[in-house]
DNA sequence: TTGAAACCTGAACCGGGTTTCAAGTTTGTT
DNA sequence: AACAAACTTGAAACCCGGTTCAGGTTTCAA
């Protein structure tokens, strides 16, 4: 994945190319030790020593625990967008748009299982940037149900918790395909269930 | 809500009276502790605290903080389940059956919006309670959709990963309304969007 | 070349919360 | 009444990991 470091909060941005790489390789062990224990029973020794580097250098670039664990969510909230968004193309129609954006997410999901522990447990450790990284995903779907409506392509009575729906969809078919695949699961299919859904319901067709 | 207090495990079932309400009120005050401040800000003295028992007391009836959190794991997912199965009659049709089971799950969610953060954090307390938790959830609304299946009132090629969609949209349906209900949401509606979602899509009509 | 800033190091400090325990009280049965 | 089992109590032992810090090393610009 290519995380975007945007623009970093803490004051602590590294000076040299040395430091820079000594960051990067806090985030990315950081990234590992979080995903694998969870926050707390993640410990900074564990991050420093996957990271090869002394304990006291992590104060270096971040303030606490907290902070690092808060650029994670940032880093990830953002790659989850740039995936469901590089997936689409301007010109599919919006039922295309919306199977685009679960395929895409759903293959960033497999590659990064870690997202999940990491933004759910922001619950927990950063509440607000977890109800944000939702809040935001769910105003990007909607503002593509209003382009589709905008194009008669969707039903014109979309709202927000028709985004909300879609999202949760999305999300929970991640946690079961991506994260918790097994051996034997038919994924190649996933987004044409998923459309399935959106375009024509789980109603039988030849209604009495 | 009247949780099940089921098949105890640790072997500490008081065999008093006296002994049976102060466990009960340990469960009831961690309940709010865990729910307030998640797991690991929660404390024992703060349960205790609450519950207005000694700090001793509750290593008579759990033997360590994880215990009663797993505890309530299992009270809160017997409640989900119980809910919305309790929302439902064997005589509606299947789209009337997740309506209903979506709505009885809305109304437990108000009720108790502690839910999502104890299940939530049994991803990292208790993972085989909260894989199970989804797992069974999700193996209900399959064989509700089977049963539909088989009457002829859905589509006949429905599978697990229709459950775990569905699942998902009550899911955020249920955080996005009822956890963090704002003043001014339409929530009466919410089951009819659902409904909508699964009767006909969100596509136009009228496709060209 | 040289000095200052950036960076690195890991032992030790420190606070806070879980868990233990020994002594006392209540309950319920014979 | 009398005793054992169940329950209660809270002080303190114990553990553990986040954070600090003083002393070194590397980088880089002048």
């Amino acid at each position: 994945m290519e995380r975007d470091e945007g623009i970093v909060e803490g004051g602590a941005q590294p000076a040299t190319e040395r430091g820079r790489r000594t960051r990067r390789k806090l985030l990315d062990a950081a990234t590992i030790e979080f995903g694998q224990k969870g926050f707390h029973d993640a410990s900074i020794s564990g991050i420093t020593r996957r990271a090869g580097v002394a304990l006291g250098s992590f104060y270096t670039y971040f303030e606490t625990k907290d902070e690092i664990f808060r650029a994670l969510v940032r880093d990830f909230s953002n790659g989850v967008k740039n995936a469901a968004s590089g997936g689409v193309r301007p010109d599919m129609n919006a039922l295309d748009t919306e199977s685009a954006a679960l395929s895409a997410f759903l293959d960033f999901a497999r590659e990064h299982k870690e997202i999940y522990r990491i933004i759910d447990e922001a619950e927990f450790v950063d509440p607000d940037s977890y109800r944000r990284h939702y809040e935001d995903t769910a105003a990007r779907i909607l503002a593509r149900l209003q382009h589709g409506m905008g194009k008669g392509e969707l039903r014109p009575d979309l709202g927000e918790a028709h985004a909300w729906a879609i999202m949760g969809m999305n999300v929970f078919l991640g946690l079961r395909y991506a994260v918790w695949a097994r051996d034997g699961d038919e994924i190649g299919n996933l987004a044409h269930v998923a459309r399935g859904i959106l375009e024509r319901g789980i109603a039988a067709s030849d209604r009495a």
